[in-house]
Formats: structure tokens, sequence, C-alpha cells
DNA sequence: TTCTATCTTCCTACTAGTTGGTAGTTTCGA
DNA sequence: TCGAAACTACCAACTAGTAGGAAGATAGAA
């Protein structure tokens, strides 16, 4: 019977919030042994190095979102309403503090002095987000489901942008609601006008 | 006669470039002595701390930003041409690799585990910005020169978000044209239909 | 004009603490 | 008894920062 958390979990979940909080360089392996509290020395026996433990989590990460999304598109046949679940899922995530920035947003403002590995990883992140709002945006044009002014990679361009962009204000400013005030009109210029 | 380049500019030009490249964390005294030629210990002679270095970075960066504005508003007349103007600007900067990312958005980012001296410091530039914008909205709007669909502080935040989102996503895929991508279309929705 | 005092800027040399990482050993459950 | 997972004890390189001195410019008084 496995362990419903292991240690090498416990490492990566504190690598994951030290990571949000201050970047790649903004954490070491002596700030996740004192909260994981095994020794610095054990934490390279489950990463040899750094590289290969921020790799790891970065890919995780993705593997992670592309289950969220899979369990999502089953969920909620509307597109409209998955643009919506995916901004509240932020939305919520930063209202609660559980998980205020995105891992790779963070990753990818640092990518030029990120080891090639890692930002390789981050780069495949953005890629899949992308393509996968795309997809969401030429199902839900084609179905009417949502109303779009653009192509619909251009469309899903622009929605992540806004998602991300408003990420950096709601931190910026220091408040969460900066980013459902950035959200709703977006949601809202996708929304088709029933006609009456 | 003052000299055209003094070492303390040549310290903050560094700064500003290692600063964009890998934010607080990703850069040393040891870099900067290395690319401005002198030694760590005479960078301590102009910048006692690296706290006092990097916050004072920031606070020229806004003053320039606030010149730069004012410059923009008395040439510009027309709010559409001015929002235009500030994405083109960002547009050159990521498309020449000059300065590919904004210094505050760099260190938003991180703010969580910023000096709270430097953190202040960026989160007033963020407000600097947001309110300049709300201004051109504002003023915009009323002089039909901007089609509003929200509030002009809404607007602005939403400009603002889509501006750092863009650029994001441009360094995320290493593809400079997908920030122009973006913000074409975020600056057609905003231009008024003219009607015929 | 020249001597002198001061200021700025840079230097060498150093420190204490931290970084990612290694070698070799112990503990412990299957 | 074997392997995984933890440990102690290191290491070289790097971190921001300090102490104290040398070189040059400047300015006021003789």
């Amino acid at each position: 019977m496995s362990n419903l958390s292991t240690t090498s979990d416990d490492i990566l979940a504190s690598t994951r919030n030290l990571l949000i909080s201050g970047g790649y360089n903004g954490f070491s392996y002596a700030d996740i042994s004192e909260i994981v509290g095994i020794r610095k020395a054990s934490i390279h026996h489950h990463f040899p190095s750094k590289v290969d433990l921020v790799r790891e989590l970065v890919k995780r990460y993705r593997e992670d979102g592309q289950a969220s999304v899979a369990v999502l598109e089953q969920k909620v046949p509307n597109a409209l309403d998955i643009l919506k679940a995916y901004a509240n899922h932020w939305a919520a995530c930063i209202e609660d503090s559980s998980r205020p920035y995105c891992v790779c947003a963070m990753l990818a403002s640092e990518l030029p002095s990120l080891p090639t590995e890692v930002a390789t990883e981050v780069t495949n992140f953005f890629r899949f987000i992308s393509s996968w709002l795309a997809s969401v945006m030429e199902r839900g044009s084609k179905q009417g489901e949502l109303s779009l002014t653009s192509a619909p990679h251009v469309e899903a361009e622009t929605f992540l942008a806004t998602v991300y962009g408003a990420m950096l204000s709601a931190r910026a400013y220091g408040k969460a609601e900066v980013f459902s005030m950035i959200l709703e009109p977006a949601l809202n210029r996708l929304t088709p006008t029933v006609s009456h």
C-alpha cells in the first residue's frame, strides 16, 4: 500500500511554494530542508540537482494541468463555461492565497537566465495551455457558444495574456479582486449576445 | 563640465539589464563589476547595499516613465494614438531585444520575496502607470477618441494586463511577434467605429 | 603660484554566511 | 540481506558587505 504523502512529493510541494514566491534563484535546498524537515543531502537523494528538481516540478505541473483540463472538458460541455471555470480556478487560488501565482508565469519571466532544460519545459507548458485554449475558442465559435472577433488562436493568446497579466496586477497591487475585475469584462466580451 | 556617462549610471544600466534577464536574486555585485569594469567594492561606494541599488533603479525607472509620459501627452493629442504609442514602445523594445522586458514586471512577480523598500517602489510604479492609463481612457472616452465598454479604470487595468501578459507570452514562446498579435486586436476593440 | 586639507573614487584584502553538491555511513523495512 | 532513504561531515565557489589605504581632483589660504 502506497503512502498518501511521500517525501519526494513533500519536496516538490515546498519547492512549488518557494518558487511561486521568489522564483528559481529565490530559494535554496536549505529552505526546502527546513520546511520538509530533512537534511539538505537527503533532498539530493531524491533530486540530484536543482535543475532535476525544478524540471520535474514543471513537468508534473504540466501533466497535472493536462489532467485537470481533460476532466474539465468532460464535465463542462459549453466553451464559455470552460473559460469561466479556468478563470475562476485562478481567481480562487489568488483570493485564498493558496497558490496565488502560476509556477510557469514565475519561471517564464526568468526564462533568459534559466537552465535550458527548465526553460524548455516552461515553454512546453505555455504551448500546451495556448493550444488547448485555441481549441476551446474554435469549438466555442463554431457552436455559437463564444463570439470571437479575431481568429481562434489569436483569441486564445489574448485570453491567456489577460489571465496572466491580471495575475501579475493582482500581485503588484496586493489586491486579489483586481483579477476578477479584469477577467469579468474579458469574459463578457466573449459571451454571445442573445437575440430577442 | 559634467560627464555624459558616470560610473553610477553605468552601474544602474548594467543592473537594469541583469535584472531584466534574471530578476533580483539572479545577479550579483560580481556580475555588475565584470560588465562595468570596476571592482565589487567600488560598487558599494556608489550603492552601499543591493537594496539601495535596486530601489534607486526602480525609482529612476518610474521617474523616467513619468517624464516620457509627459512628453507623449504633449506631442500626441489623440487618446487612441497615445495607447498605440505606448504599445509600440514595448513592441519595439521586444522586437530589437534592447529592453525586452519591463523591470517592474520582473520585480512584481518576485514581489513577495523582495525587500520591502524595493517592493514599495515597484507597487508605486504600477499605481502610476495604472492611474495614467485611466486618465487617458477617461479623456479619450469623453472626446469620442476611444470606445469603452467598461468604466475607464477597468479598461485601464485591462489594457495594462494585456500589455504585460503579452510581454510575458512573447518571452515564454521566444517570439517577439506574439506581442503585436495580441495588442493589435486589443487596440482595435478600443477604436471607435466611424458612422457612415 | 604653491602648499595643504578635504573629498571622491577606486583599489586590495578580507569576512562571515550561503550556495549547490559530494563522500561515506547508518538506519530500517521488505 | 539488500536497497532505499536518511544521516554526518565535508567542499569549493560564491554571496553581500567591510576595513583601510592610494590616487587624483578641487578649493581655500599663504
